[in-house]
DNA sequence: TGACAATATCCGCTTATCCGGTTATGCTTC
DNA sequence: GAAGCATAACCGGATAAGCGGATATTGTCA
């Protein structure tokens, strides 16, 4: 139970839905496009990145500088159906849209692999 | 996407988990079975049992004295798509099986309506 | 109306969480 | 191996959340 809630703290804050929400339509991301995509400061990102990860949504891999994060295919059953309610429920919210519109904004200019 | 954060705080702590766990299973009761079940103190429960009606969890009935509880059938699309998830979810967590065999061992002494 | 029972709210306290600036780490390239 | 960039860890302050005892509210029944 303990660890379900844990699951969920993760879920509790707008920041880290976003970041998810983020994930779940474009698949694999690196910190610089999620700092790009909700205007964050890198300190903020990569803090809300370690909660993702050491709660066990995201996955990393290093490819470089760079960090890449996706959502994890490796949680329970019950994780990976609340990510897939996720998947469909998140990106209709409006802000996830501008999320998306900034991301595509930075395309160009981004140089990590 | 706010609106969403403040339904998983709502789940993001463990004693709301069990309470909406108990809900699930046994479908409506009073806060006087909550508190037996889960050996809380009043206030504790009934601040609880606030937080998931504000929350938009629970709705909730009273008779005479006693203020009966239930897990909403009103929430967005999304949410039921939860609580679903969570119905199938809770009950196997080994605390929920003994929250229910106290919840059965107060019975017995149980006047509420 | 007065005593009592069930639930809600208030209060003070402790702990957790969020934030962004600063500093540290780790990788790459020259 | 030094410089530079991307990311992570640390820090201190502000805010929020949890807790349970005390008190208030609301309903019941004599």
């Amino acid at each position: 139970m303990k660890q379900t809630a844990r699951m969920f703290k993760a879920l509790a804050d707008e920041t880290r839905l976003r970041i998810l929400g983020l994930l779940l339509s474009e698949g694999e991301l690196c910190v610089c496009d999620i700092m790009a995509a909700l205007q964050l400061p890198q300190s903020t990102t990569s803090r809300h990145m370690a909660y993702l990860r050491t709660s066990g949504w995201v996955d990393d891999r290093r490819s470089g500088l760079w960090v890449h994060y996706k959502v994890t295919a490796a949680g329970s059953a019950f994780q990976q159906e609340v990510a897939k309610l996720l998947g469909t429920h998140l990106p209709d919210v409006a802000v996830a849209g501008e999320d998306r519109k900034r991301l595509v904004g930075f395309a160009a200019e981004r140089r990590c692999v």
